[in-house]
DNA sequence: ACAGAACTACTACATTGTAGTAATGATGCT
DNA sequence: AGCATCATTACTACAATGTAGTAGTTCTGT
C-alpha cells in the first residue's frame, strides 16, 4: 500500500475518523459541519469513493455501516508535510516533523512512523 | 479579488512566476519539469485555464505567450497556511508565519500582507 | 521557399467536488 | 399491527481539475 495522495476533504475525514475510531456517515457528517458546509450526500459520496479506493472500510452494524481508516495517520499526513515543508516554507522535512513533535499532535511512535515514511519517500523522488 | 482556493499544480506554477517574473509556457514547463513530469500541453492547459480564472495575465511578445503571476505570493500561500497550521499542525497560524518570517522565504512586506490576510480570512470563517 | 520545430487552440477522458432523487429500511405513534 | 415519517443508501448528474493528444499555425534555418 503504497503512499496515497489525499485531497483535503478526504484528509479531513480521515482526521474524524482517527480521533474517533469507526463511525457512521452521520456522525462523520456532523462531525465535519463547522468546517465545511456539506449535504449530508456529499459526506456520503466522499466517503463510498474513500471506500472503492481502500482509504476506509464499512461494516455493517445493526442495519448501519460504519466507516474506518485503512491507513495510518503517519500515512495520511506525510504528502502534506513533503509538499508544506518544500515548496511552501522551502526548508526541509525535518523542521516541520520537529514541529509535529513538540507540538505532541501525533505520539512519538507516530512521528518515527512520519519520519521513515518521509525518509524513503524522498529517496525514491529522487531517483 | 478574493483569496482563491489554488491546487498544488496552480500553485506552483504561480511559484515559478514568482519568482522569475514573465516567462512562457515552455520556460515555466521546464522549470516544473523536475517535480512534475507533466507533457509540455498539460502545462499549456493548467496555464491557460489560470488565465481564463484571472490568476495569470498574458501578452503576446514577438510571437510568444508571455504570462505573469496575477496574484500576489502571500495571495497564493494564505490558504495553504493557514489548512496546514490549522489541520496538519493543529495549532494556531502565528506559529506557522514565524517560520516562514525566520526563514526569509518572504520579505518582512510579504509577512505583513500575509498576516493581514489570515486575519481577515480567518475573522470571516468564523461568523 | 520549404522542411522541420515550436507554439497554440481545441478536444478528450478520468477523477474529484458537490449535490439531488429514488428506493429501502427503521421508528414512532395511534 | 399498520401506516406515516425520518434516516440511510444507491444511483445519477454536472462542473471543475488532472492529464494529455491532435491538428493547425507560425517561426527558423538552410
Amino acid at each position: 500500500m503504497d503512499l496515497p495522495e489525499l485531497s483535503k476533504n478526504e484528509y479531513d475525514i480521515l482526521r474524524i475518523l482517527w480521533k474517533n475510531g469507526r463511525q457512521s456517515v452521520r456522525e462523520v457528517h456532523d462531525a465535519v459541519q463547522p468546517i465545511y458546509h456539506w449535504a449530508y450526500t456529499t459526506t456520503k459520496t466522499i466517503m463510498d469513493r474513500m471506500t472503492e479506493k481502500n482509504l476506509l472500510s464499512r461494516e455493517s452494524f445493526h442495519g448501519v455501516y460504519l466507516y474506518r481508516a485503512l491507513i495510518s495517520r503517519p500515512k495520511g499526513l506525510a504528502r502534506f508535510v513533503q509538499f508544506f515543508a518544500d515548496r511552501i516554507l522551502e526548508l526541509d522535512t525535518a523542521t516541520v516533523v520537529s514541529m509535529l513533535s513538540d507540538n505532541q499532535t501525533l505520539t512519538p511512535e507516530e512521528i518515527d512512523e512520519l519520519e521513515e515514511i518521509l525518509e524513503t519517500f524522498q529517496k525514491k523522488e529522487r531517483s
